[in-house]
DNA sequence: CTGTCATCACTGCG
DNA sequence: TCGCAGTGATGACA
């Protein structure tokens, strides 16, 4: 098969990746979040394609209530679905939009290399190091129970650091662009995950999160 | 209907 | 430069 349009074909099979963490779903373990890291996932020619095709997608910077006062989100995002795979956050609703072909393709990779079924991804760009995500776990109800959720990394290199609930012990994850962390069924519900800033970071990271939600969730 | 629970990002430190 | 403590109105749910 010749490569798709831009010549980017996510259905070339991989080569010399790394598998750094495996951890079976069902380990219980407080010292290690059930997470499987692949270190370049994507090529550096898909990597430079994918980030140029984010550049036209319509990123967004909503504002949401904190402590009784709105502030914007110090990141921008994006949501993409099939029909009624709408996304909630923060008292938000965001309707899923139509999926860009260069996504559609990276989801079909995902289901084929790693049997991760995803019906829509969020997107989020943080544009530098001063832009971040604090301590949550993606836990929304209408995610299918024990489904996995995969996290891409394009860009700058990030701490993506990860905190058990009960006993606060954390792992840190220096997540560079290509790679791919699975976060396997049971890790929303034992961990939580933030995005710290990091100030000396200057380039842009995207971030990828392909979820299996529940369709018309909320009718 | 009522109480409980989790939520989010900023400021002001040390 | 990093990260902790403190800051509350709101919606989901039992």
């Amino acid at each position: 098969m010749t490569g798709f349009q831009h010549g980017l074909d996510f259905g070339e099979p991989q080569s010399g990746f790394t598998q750094d963490t495996v951890v079976a779903p069902t380990a219980i373990n407080q010292n290690r979040p059930p997470v499987t890291w692949i270190k370049g996932f994507l090529s550096p020619k898909q990597q430079q394609l994918l980030m140029m095709e984010v550049e036209q997608y319509p990123l967004d910077r909503v504002a949401i209530e904190v402590y009784g006062k709105q502030h914007f989100i110090p990141r921008t995002q994006a949501w993409f679905g099939d029909l009624g795979c709408d996304y909630h956050y923060s008292k938000l609703h965001i309707t899923a939009l139509a999926w860009p072909k260069v996504l559609s393709r990276l989801r079909a990779k995902l289901l084929n290399d790693h049997q991760i079924d995803s019906n829509s991804v969020l997107v989020n760009r943080y544009a530098d190091g001063r832009d971040c995500m604090g301590w949550h776990s993606d836990d929304e109800p209408e995610i299918v129970t024990g489904s996995a959720i995969a996290s891409i990394t394009l860009g700058a290199c990030r701490d993506f650091v990860v905190r058990h609930k009960p006993t606060q012990t954390k792992v840190n994850f220096a997540l560079e662009s290509g790679d791919l962390l699975i976060m396997h069924p049971g890790m929303q519900q034992q961990w939580q995950h933030a995005l710290p800033k990091r100030l000396k970071v200057t380039e842009p990271r995207i971030n990828f999160t392909f979820r299996h939600i529940i369709p018309h969730y909320y009718g």
